[in-house]
DNA sequence: TTGTAGGCGTTATCAA
DNA sequence: TTGATAACGCCTACAA
């Protein structure tokens, strides 16, 4: 019964709904809201009165027109094949809720069929429908950022990339959360650590690959060509992976690998074999997936809800003020321990994975 | 260095440019747009050719502002730790695809901090930020459709819902799911088999029971209470429920689960007891969810493509037409059928074939 | 301190 | 068949 109750009716309160009923003009309430100095503390309470009583907004749309502004943001959702970025969940929710407060809401787009995710960006930014976009699963020679870049459109990416012109970035320091993985492992006494990585040529996995090598370099530890595995995503994969790398003379302890998926297959691969993860053999992935969680897998996680923060921190910039030099930032992740890589076990001593391998071995061996 | 080069410039072009550049008036642009009918063949002809030269799209907020539209629905999302429907990455992606032929794009919000989900409704009603909106993870005595059916605001629910008043949703057949499942392990031979269902009380939930109880009763096996776990969502409370079901004088030799997660949890307890999934016992989940998946599970997909398409169909016609009778629609889901309820078994009865999904698609129209 | 006018890009209406 | 004009809701000058 109350007036707020009738804030949500069907016609949307307008800016002169809110002048009528406080006996002012519009320039006045607008004035309110944006430059309340200028207005007499007397009118001011009264239209801020009269406001609250309607539960008037200003409408986006119309106030977007005239400032040149949609007060959207857009993110092209990737397509599920080449998602690598499997937290895609958790990462909408931190950039929704962190744009938010900006005055930016998330608009998606997705390539229509038969598009290529490049052309899914034209059309919006032709139209004007958004402020700026923000990318994710960005990559060396990303073809987005060429086309964003020179067409000047504020975008800031979830990765870094090689590009001519600078370009505002935030990314997670892949090489430093790998090192802390293969140090986690060091610590536990392994020295015969594997990597399964994707194939050269990825920003994110070769930054990744760098930071296993680094660790076991900096230990003392040399690194061992014959100790990493290059195959593409997927589950799949990473059992092939370890079927190759428990085929070795000496098989490795503990697996590293550049994703959680793959980590999974090592980790199922290697159950299937009889093998304990986390005693037989220690098993680390990265981005925290759900699956991963689930199967106690050691990994490395992506602090999304600081990329985000920082993600749109930058997007704002680039937005307010294109021709000043973009920013970037490089976050470190965050290791968490669990069952995969022997949190239960204190100083464990070394893996003896000698049996049941070797009953595997001649099982499968040609 | 073509003019299609320049398309993407900072500046955009707006109709204002066409039109001069065509030589016509902005109205007969727009007509050519609009209402090419009414627009003589040759000039139709030039405007469309400068359009495509400088690439103009129409502004779409300039657009709404005009017509009292947005061409923007709304997704607020769900709460990750009440989040029931894992497949939010699917659901998104199709519901961005199915809404952009339709003009409309998706924007997605969040409840701010200390904010609850209804409080998130009513802000972006109130600037008009979106033409309506979709819900989801919609239960009996839902508040955000008491809310949205009062203020009149377009809405679709996927989920039915006890309410009053009529209202636009789309569902899937939760009880022919499960019922399709029940009837592949009777198939496969099962007499015992058990439910791990949440507590009662949620609109999917109750569903999904009551096509367990509908499948056993109509194979002639009474469904046995003692058989009949309830849990809430989660793979620990799937383990536990598992650990009960063990102890069971005679356990049973299958397990229907509401949930993926719930049914992954019994495969991992039953796994950590020594029993072989799909053969020692069959599990089913619902969902699809790619951790399923990856463990080979069994489980009830949801025809998430064919529930965008019609969610966003109602949702359109609800903000063209307010005052039309509210459709909904249930659509049946697909039983999916992998090693975790014996997918190698010959006898298993195979899946139905997807030609014959509009029979069992259900529509109700008043 | 407040009110008025113009314009943002588009479409609808009406006149030519 | 086409063109001018008036909104749509808001903000920013500038005038009072």
């Amino acid at each position: 019964m109350l007036s707020s109750d009738r804030g949500a009716e069907v016609g949307r309160t307008t800016i002169k709904d809110v002048s009528e009923r406080a006996g002012v003009s519009v320039g006045t309430v607008s004035n309110v809201l944006n430059a309340p100095q200028r207005v007499a503390p007397q009118t001011r309470e009264r239209v801020l009165q009269v406001v609250s009583e309607l539960g008037y907004r200003p409408n986006r749309a119309a106030r977007g027109l005239q400032a040149r502004r949609t007060y959207l943001i857009g993110y092209l959702l990737p397509e599920r094949e080449t998602n690598v970025n499997t937290a895609l969940d958790s990462f909408l929710h931190e950039l929704v809720s962190t744009a938010s407060p900006h005055g930016l809401e998330v608009v998606l787009f997705a390539p229509r069929a038969g598009q290529t995710a490049l052309e899914g960006y034209r059309d919006p930014i032709r139209r004007g429908d958004v402020d700026g976009f923000v990318l994710s699963e960005t990559n060396y020679d990303d073809e987005r950022i060429a086309l964003l870049s020179r067409s000047g459109f504020p975008f800031v990416s979830f990765g870094r990339s090689l590009a001519e012109d600078p370009f505002a970035w935030v990314d997670v320091d892949g090489a430093s959360g790998i090192a802390d993985a293969v140090r986690h492992l060091l610590g536990a006494g392994h020295r015969s650590i594997a990597l399964v990585a994707w194939p050269e040529g990825s920003e994110s996995g070769d930054d990744r690959v760098a930071g296993y090598r680094r660790a076991l370099t900096r230990a003392g530890v040399a690194p061992n060509p014959l100790l990493e595995v290059r195959c593409l995503n997927g589950v799949d994969q990473g059992r092939k992976a370890w079927r190759r790398l428990s085929l070795m003379d000496s098989p490795p302890t503990a697996v590293v690998a550049v994703q959680d998926q793959l980590a999974i297959g090592v980790l199922l691969e290697a159950q299937a074999m009889g093998l304990r993860p986390g005693v037989d053999l220690a098993v680390t992935g990265f981005d925290d997936t759900p699956a991963g969680a689930l199967l106690g897998l050691s990994t490395v996680r992506q602090p999304l809800r600081e990329v985000c923060r920082l993600l749109v921190e930058h997007l704002v910039h680039r937005i307010e003020d294109p021709w000043a030099d973009p920013g970037h930032d490089l976050v470190r992740p965050e290791l968490v321990i669990r069952s995969s890589s022997g949190a239960d076990v204190i100083n464990a001593p070394r893996p003896r994975a000698g049996s049941e391998l070797h009953r595997y071995r001649r099982r499968y061996r040609r």
